[in-house]
DNA sequence: CACACTCTTGCAACCGCTTACATCCTGTTG
DNA sequence: CAACAGGATGTAAGCGGTTGCAAGAGTGTG
């Protein structure tokens, strides 16, 4: 093996000089199987031959290459889950909810961050999609259609989406969109703005018919805004929409496009909650301690990472997966929303210094 | 093969119905060697031949199993980078960075995030390191020698850190610091605070030395506070502390932490910069549209991605690996630095309305 | 004491692909 | 036209594990 020990003089692939099962084989005087035996079906090994294949093991420093592990086995125990956008906390917190999962299960969690493209979103899965067991796809891009060709040939979860049969957790979404919509109604909201994310979002599509239908019970007339890229820099343009469409109060995409819409509304003197209430949606971290603290329809972020992975682990182990899970959503009040503003008994009795928009600065954005 | 098909049959595994080299030789009429070079080595096959490959692949759709390919290659094509807080906008952009390199140059980028943590950094690394050819480790909180182990046995890059002669790429720390020094020295100001973070923070430890080097050469007094936890919300403890030990400026650990800074003294009634400036390091997305604008020591951030995948991928490649690259940093001046208070012309001159610490809120925190 | 049965262990065939070496074929050259 | 160089293929031995099957060692039963 005149290549074989070519390779180990590079330092390039230190690899080459580990030990494996062979060596620990020879070492203990057993055989290899019963080496592998010993990791991966102990109790088919007597106690005191694993004990002193274990010894062996680790005097020698012994690790298993996955690889090779994966190669006979079909499995990786390792997971990938795609995510539009890492930077945001609501993502984040799926992240930080699915890796604690898998690690529980023995698994390791690959991110992959997609960028909001749906190009990039196949590709990754594409890319990463045969060297994992499964794959959570959070808050896809993607049409049903792709998902549903991903979903035949992995172990498929979605996360913040449904699409046909294929297991997924989501918030709920309509009840939450009544209840924001409740809320707004007995504050006296009678004309409001639905911020819209981008057009592939599930959920987007999803509020949209839902905050219609709910304006429509309620005697809400519903402005449809947007889209809007739904990061705190979008909500620039956003709060101009919502201001420019008259609307009293606005439902964000998200709490960030929510925050960005804050900033805005405050830089041009319109003052939340007195002229314009805002609703968020996730319950971000940092939702709680913005200017004003933003009322938002929580969504069990971490609960929905965790949820998503047990679906592929189980979908992995071959059991039984349900369809579709929904957690449910509860609209969280906090200081963004308050009466609107024609609705107030006395013009004199407001409690808010109202500014005019003409403050603004010429050189601010 | 009984096993195969009964495997077959669950969907768990629907990988096992893929084709493979052999399929495909079977079909083009040639060894599966053939095929195998028509993908590795596609100058060593007659180019009719490697059409026929080519067409029978692609009619199957064919695609290599790239576990199958790293066991007896030892490449996976992969590499993993690790960093300590995904949602942080500075490492979001090395992130971007990385990414774009490594699938510039074939390979597929995994993350892992540590969340500050040095045991789940090591751990993280553990588990990624047998299955990636190459590490990228963003601010590390390991120590040297562990960071020297992990290095001879893999191929490993730093970036934000330097330890040993492991190949690293860094903002120069000294010389940013210098700069924001000399920036804050000829605004008059003569007592400024540097707002630690993690104390296990390579760069925050260089600084440390470096403004105590420099605040000496300069005759300003430096007075070092914290460690603070490097996020937004850190910020409330170290702008209380800035404010405790009646300093004129600070320095932040990062943006980040700053930004939480300029958020506190804001709700405490302290003008920035008219009574406090402060700086932070990296220069994330934000920075310049936060008020006030953030002046800022610029990290190259989307380099620093870059260049780490590069010196991973030159360690890959067995090529001579530079140690140490070091790359420049700026002063990005913006709004939240300015002239020390006392060092004013006059104080009715003064354009800053201050507000005194003390109509802070009994509750607000 | 033979026989069946269980528990350990070893043997060896994969997993899908790479690659050194052997073989075959074709075109040159003397 | 034989000898030979060189390119295109095929053969087969791994890579480091897993696992079905069989053999061997104990143990309990009739």
């Amino acid at each position: 093996m005149p290549d074989r020990s070519g390779r180990g003089d590079r330092r390039a692939v230190p690899t080459s000089a580990r030990a494996t099962i062979y060596d620990i084989a020879a070492e203990a005087g057993v055989s290899s199987a019963t080496v592998s035996r010993t990791f991966g079906a102990p109790a088919k090994v007597r106690p005191d031959t694993r004990r002193r294949v274990l010894d062996v093991a680790a005097r020698l420093g012994y690790r298993a290459n996955p690889l090779a592990r994966a190669l006979p086995s079909g499995r990786t125990s390792t997971l990938a889950l795609v995510v539009p956008a890492i930077t945001n906390p609501h993502f984040f917190d799926i992240i930080t909810g699915a890796e604690q999962r898998a690690v529980e299960a023995g698994f390791t969690l690959v991110l992959a961050n997609t960028g909001q493209s749906d190009l990039s979103e196949a590709a990754a899965i594409e890319r990463l999609e045969p060297m994992v067991d499964g794959v959570m796809l959070a808050s896809s891009r993607l049409d049903d259609d792709r998902i549903a060709r991903f979903a035949d040939r992995t172990n498929l979860a979605l996360c913040n989406r449904q699409a046909g049969r294929i297991p997924s957790v989501t918030t709920d979404q309509v009840n939450g969109i009544e209840q924001v919509v409740g809320h707004l109604h007995s504050l006296g909201h009678r004309r409001i703005g639905l911020l819209g994310g981008p057009e592939t979002s599930w959920a987007g599509r999803l509020r949209r018919r839902a905050v219609v239908a709910a304006g429509g019970r309620l005697g809400v007339t519903v402005q449809l805004l947007g889209p809007f890229n739904p990061i705190v820099a979008g909500g620039q343009s956003a709060a101009d929409a919502a201001i420019g469409a008259g609307v009293t109060a606005v439902l964000a995409h998200n709490d960030l496009l929510a925050i960005g819409v804050l900033r805005r509304l405050a830089d041009r003197g319109v003052h939340v909650p007195g002229e314009m209430s805002v609703v968020g949606f996730d319950d971000i971290f940092g939702a709680d301690f913005c200017v004003p603290a933003l009322t938002t329809v929580a969504a069990p972020s971490h609960e929905l990472g965790r949820t998503a992975v047990d679906l592929v682990l189980a979908s992995v182990a071959g059991q039984p997966v349900p369809a579709s899970t929904v957690l449910p959503a509860h609209l969280t009040v906090r200081e963004s929303t308050g009466p609107a503003p024609d609705s107030r008994t006395a013009p004199g009795q407001s409690r808010w210094r109202t500014q005019s928009a003409q403050t603004l600065p010429p050189g601010s954005r």
